[in-house]
DNA sequence: GTAGATGCAAACGCTTTGCCGCTTA
DNA sequence: TAAGCGGCAAAGCGTTTGCATCTAC
């Protein structure tokens, strides 16, 4: 098998995901990389982080509205929470379900596992409730699932 | 405003969705509607299926593999379950989440709403153990992430 | 008869892959 | 100096759109 080398993208990617407090976007790790190493390519994104969930250090979150996030793993049973006006997405250690192993609902479902997204407004955009929506944003649809 | 007309194409995908126990993916509907009606597009599955979300009689899931799934909507509050062997998703009337409304985390994130799938196995597949995962499944990923 | 709907194929947007020169070790 | 790696551009793939034809009303 290959052996992996240490380049100024994959370094540089790797400490983007050190310095998030959640999941985030290929677009995010672009542009915060590229910060660093200019003319950093998109292929080289989607390369690296494939390379580096195939080697444990990062896993996927797909979120509710459909787009793909990355974390770092190893963080521990956690769910996230998604701003519906900025979209910015953060880890939450609160986790609602207490179920005990091997439970089977009615009708014969064994729960093995769940994920929880949560919807509201991070303190930044309650704060100023007047900013605008991202307009990058694409969950506007989420406002009707609200609960 | 146009108004829009009933079409064997249209009829058949709404009864599609009638029949269903839990959200379906744009293949689903095609295959089955098709039954009925021969030669059906998929352009024409894929522009119901946006016009009856924009008109109210449907709704999109979009479940943690990122397959994008509809259901009818009025269903009240409900979450799913995928089974992590032949791949099918069922509604849940099971909510965990009893959460006061205007609930702010530690924080300060103000949660407004929850979206929650559970993994597991369906009874039909708890059954027969031998049961092979579908091919067309994607979602062995999954396996990593069960609680 | 007319505007909406369908089916086909082209267009799109995001992700992946091929190619080749560059870089790490 | 060799093999992994990055950048660019082409290829893929699922979804959307343009267009000519068909059909509900």
């Amino acid at each position: 098998m290959p052996t992996t080398r240490t380049t100024r993208q994959r370094e540089e990617i790797l400490r983007v995901f050190e310095q998030a407090k959640g999941p985030l976007s290929v677009q995010d790790v672009l542009e915060r990389a590229g910060l660093k190493v200019p003319g950093l390519g998109i292929a080289t994104v989607y390369r690296n982080l494939k390379l580096l969930q195939d080697s444990g250090q990062l896993e996927s979150v797909i979120l509710p509205s459909g787009e793909a996030r990355f974390e770092r793993q190893g963080l521990g049973h956690h769910h996230h929470f998604q701003c519906l006006n900025c979209g910015e997405v953060v880890d939450l250690d609160f986790c609602p379900v207490h179920l005990p192993k091997g439970t089977t609902l009615p009708g014969g479902y064994a729960i093995e596992g769940h994920e929880i997204t949560f919807y509201g407004r991070c303190p930044n955009c309650l704060e100023g409730s007047e900013a605008k929506p991202s307009s990058a944003l694409k969950i506007g649809y989420l406002e009707e699932r609200v609960e």
